[in-house]
DNA sequence: CTCTCACATCGATAATTATCTATATGTAAT
DNA sequence: ATTACATATAGATAATTATCGATGTGAGAG
């Protein structure tokens, strides 16, 4: 029963690494399979297969099997849901208060 | 001279802890003190001093010296610069093709 | 100047992670 | 069945990180 700091932290640790983020906008195009991803990035399949188990465990994206070829695509719901928290953070803080700090 | 996806990464790797998504969860309602943070989360003093570090070395949160008390305040700029990076990865994606892989 | 308080830094440690090579699994074609 | 190919898993390792206790620093009070 992990509180909803952890999961958020869990969400964004997902996309604290370069290669992770590089995937993405490759996946903002629209789907793609894993071998096309492998060709962008300078790592081996293996650390390729790591990080989409990543991406797909925390929800950020969705695979799909299609014969031998593994499709991903975003799963937009999650990353939305991490807009709406930083859109708090600053939205909150437009008024902000002076701690009066004793 | 790092690339985007690297200063990307690091941005939401301070984001990447519970105590962190506390700490501007906190600050998102305005400018608060080290000492009022400290109270509110069970780690040490030295633990709350390493948090802040990397918030503010990112450019995330702001901090201001008042006599013998720091005070710390969200900076929205690079909160927003994320938002907007979340926000190109999912309308990208709303128009999504289908890979022809091979 | 000295003491106290708020905070930062140091040094150590345990846990996590990104990466690799080697190997396994699953699918399609021959 | 056998072979070839795409991806996943296993195991190892080096790097990073969250945390702590101990200590340093800097600022105000007496």
């Amino acid at each position: 029963m992990e509180n909803k700091y952890v999961q958020n932290a869990n969400l964004f640790k997902a996309l604290s690494d370069p290669n992770r983020l590089m995937i993405l906008e490759m996946l903002s195009d629209g789907e793609l399979c894993a071998c096309k991803i492998l060709d962008a990035l300078d790592i081996t399949q293996p650390t390729l297969s790591h990080h989409m188990k990543i991406l797909c465990d925390c929800g950020l994206v969705n695979a799909t099997r299609e014969g031998k070829w593994m499709h991903y695509s975003i799963e937009a719901e999650n990353i939305q849901k991490l807009k709406m928290l930083l859109n708090d953070i600053i939205e909150g803080c437009s008024c902000k208060g002076v701690c009066l700090c004793k």
